[in-house]
This record gives C-alpha cells, sequence and structure tokens, in this order.
DNA sequence: ACTATAATTGAACAATTGCTCAACTAGGAA
DNA sequence: TTCCTAGTTGAGCAATTGTTCAATTATAGT
C-alpha cells in the first residue's frame, strides 16, 4: 500500500456525526462538511463514496455512541433501572449540555427520510429497532431480578421507556433548568416501578 | 383595487403547510412550493416576501389547526380530561394516517432552527409554549371540577401531557398498528388520573 | 372606452449545491 | 534509487437553489 491515507476514519466520521446531527442531512452541505473534518472533496468521495455513504456511517457511528454509553452506565450499578436512570440523565442532561443537540439523532433521521431516501430511511428505523431490542432485554432482565413485577412485560417497559425518553429530550431541548429535567427523570423511573 | 388577487391566501397557505411539515424547511425547494400552491414565483414573492414568510404563516397556519382540533375535541365532552383524551387520539392516529406526518411541525420546527434563522426559532418555541400555557389552563379547569386530585399542579399536568403527547407521536410515527397506539393512549391517560 | 394600478408571468440572475477529475504528491516494494 | 500505486489537491462542472424584474395581463374606478 502506496501513501497511506493521513486521516483517522473515525476522528473524520466523529466530526461529520456531530455536524450532521446538529444540523441534519439536508441542512449539511459538502463545504460544511469539508471544513468540519478538514479534507477536500476528492478524499472525502474516495473515502465515502458520497454525502450519503458518510452520513451513513456517522448514523451508524452515533447509535454504537449511544449503545457504549447504555452498557457503561449498566456497569455502574447491579440494578439494571439505576444503570437505565443513570443513562438517561447522562443522555439527557450531560450530553445535551455539551452538544446543545435537542433530539435523538436516529428521531431526526427517521422524520428527515420518511419520504426520501429509502435506505436511510430503514437503516435510522432498524436501528432504532435494535435499541428497542436491548432495552426490551434489559427490561427482562430487571423482572427476572425482582426489580420489576413479575406480571409486567419486558416489551411494554421498553415502549414506555422510549415513549418518556424521546419525550422528555425533546422537552430538555427548550428547558434551561436542568435541576427540571432531573426531577422529571426521577418522577419517571418512580413512575416505572409502580 | 385593480386585479384582485386570483388565489385564495388560506388555501395556500394550507398547501403550503402540508409540503413544509413532510419535508422540512430546507429540504423543501421553492419549485416544489410553486407547483404545489399553482404560483409563479413572483406571485409569491409579491405575497409572502420570500420562503421564510411563506413558511412563518405556514408554521402558525399549523399551531392555529391545531388548536381548533384541541377546542372541537373539548366542545365535545363535558370533562376536560376525556377531550384532551379526543384530541390526543385525534392527533396521534387520525391526523398521522392521512397526512404520514411523523412529527409535531413546532417540535420539527424547533429542532431545525435551533441553530439558525433566530426569527423562525423564536417564532417556534412561543407557539410551544402558548400551546403550554393553554395546557396548563385546560389541567387547571380539570384540578377545580375534580378531575384530577387537588394536590397537584396544573403546570406539572401540563409537563407530563407534553412529554408523553410528543414521545407517542414520535413512537406512533414508525408503529404500522395504530391498535397499539390507542391502547397506549389509554394507558397515558390512566396514568394521568393516579 | 380609457386609464391607472395591482397581480401574474416566466425567463434569467447570482450563488450554492453535490460531485468529478486530471494533475500532483508521497511512501512501500523492487 | 526507482518505480508503482494509492492518496491528496483544488479548480471547476452541471444542476439546483432562492430570488428578481421587465413585460404582460386583468380589472375597478372614471
Amino acid at each position: 500500500m502506496a501513501n497511506p491515507a493521513k486521516f483517522n476514519r473515525d476522528t473524520v466520521v466523529s466530526l461529520a456525526c456531530d455536524l450532521f446531527w446538529k444540523k441534519g442531512f439536508h441542512a449539511t452541505s459538502t463545504r460544511d462538511l469539508q471544513d468540519a473534518i478538514d479534507l477536500r472533496p476528492g478524499s472525502i468521495y474516495a473515502a465515502f463514496g458520497n454525502k450519503q455513504g458518510l452520513y451513513t456511517e456517522a448514523l451508524r457511528h452515533y447509535a454504537n455512541k449511544m449503545d457504549d454509553l447504555l452498557e457503561s452506565c449498566l456497569e455502574q450499578h447491579d440494578s439494571v433501572i439505576e444503570g437505565l436512570k443513570t443513562f438517561t440523565k447522562s443522555a439527557l442532561i450531560d450530553e445535551t449540555e455539551q452538544q446543545s443537540c435537542d433530539q435523538c439523532m436516529l428521531i431526526k433521521a427517521t422524520s428527515e427520510f420518511k419520504h426520501e431516501y429509502p435506505e436511510l430511511k430503514s437503516l435510522s428505523e432498524s436501528l432504532l429497532v435494535e435499541f428497542e431490542t436491548r432495552l426490551a432485554q434489559l427490561f427482562a432482565q430487571a423482572i427476572d431480578a425482582g426489580e420489576l413485577p413479575k406480571n409486567g412485560k419486558a416489551i411494554d417497559y421498553a415502549r414506555h421507556f422510549q415513549i418518556h425518553f424521546i419525550g422528555l429530550r425533546s422537552y430538555a431541548a427548550r428547558v434551561t433548568d436542568k435541576s427540571l429535567i432531573d426531577s422529571l427523570i426521577e418522577k419517571m423511573f418512580d413512575a416505572v416501578k409502580a
């Protein structure tokens, strides 16, 4: 291999992810991307094919990042529910503070590609289904461990969690007082146990 | 007034609203709009100034439409809570079926204009605040009427409703089985009363 | 019928878009 | 050292973007 690439692919994808997340696919121009990732068009198109190709990797990167955050939060607690609470606070408070990205990028993507770009539509949908599946696994675990009543269904808990999570995220985006969000998350988890 | 306008402004704004709602501001080109509302650039720019001007009216139109729906649902019931439930079902099931617009246009707008177009950002935010205020009014009414426990706060109910509403709407967008959404709305209102 | 004025038209502008490609550069293998 | 190949560069393309405007059309008031 002569003259190997000078850029780090992960770094580039991560930077592109931040920009796409913030501005959305359509509002992000290839010039914006060139500046953000410090690569000339030739390199970008050689490495990723086109704008959609880079977006695809950026979206996958986002999903992986969320998965990693979830798993690391779970490791911090013996209780699955406590792990999920830490994850929620981390995603809705810490992350929105530093990134100021209001919505989950996957939700933004499903909305943006509802009527166009079928590949991106199905990718974002399947990443969301993957996440729901993981949540259902975790709630099944919590039921087994006696953290939640035995008569509850894991998939119902998973659905309820997502609905609350997405709604809260949207609300957190337009509220400056993060202690309010914190107390709403506490309420959310009190309600889950009941 | 010589040669009065041949188009109906409300109709035009309503058609523009549907397109902007579906595709978002950035993904909607002025050519798309010209086709949808059947007007040539000159007429559009004479009537609305620019793309942003038309979008502004479209967003206001959307907020009014939602208000009208809410009020008409409230009129159908003596109970405020039952009125809100009918509104929720109407917005999340009936409307998404015919329009296939996944998200609340106001939420989409706040997300799209978080870092650009400050006028549209503050407009969408203030329309959301207006809606929250109306909800708080209604929950105060429900508390007074004895529909909800006296020790609850109207603003807390309003917040909880919005979070659940937005989360459910997002979930409804990627679920084909509308009876599941119906049962989730029923659960949502059971939880409110408790 | 005439006129003044407002609305409509569509060609065309400059800017921006996603993307290409020929020329150039750099480093591993011979 | 000399290739050969893979990576980089940036000028620039064709298409699309938001917008303008002179010419045209239509009508309410005289």
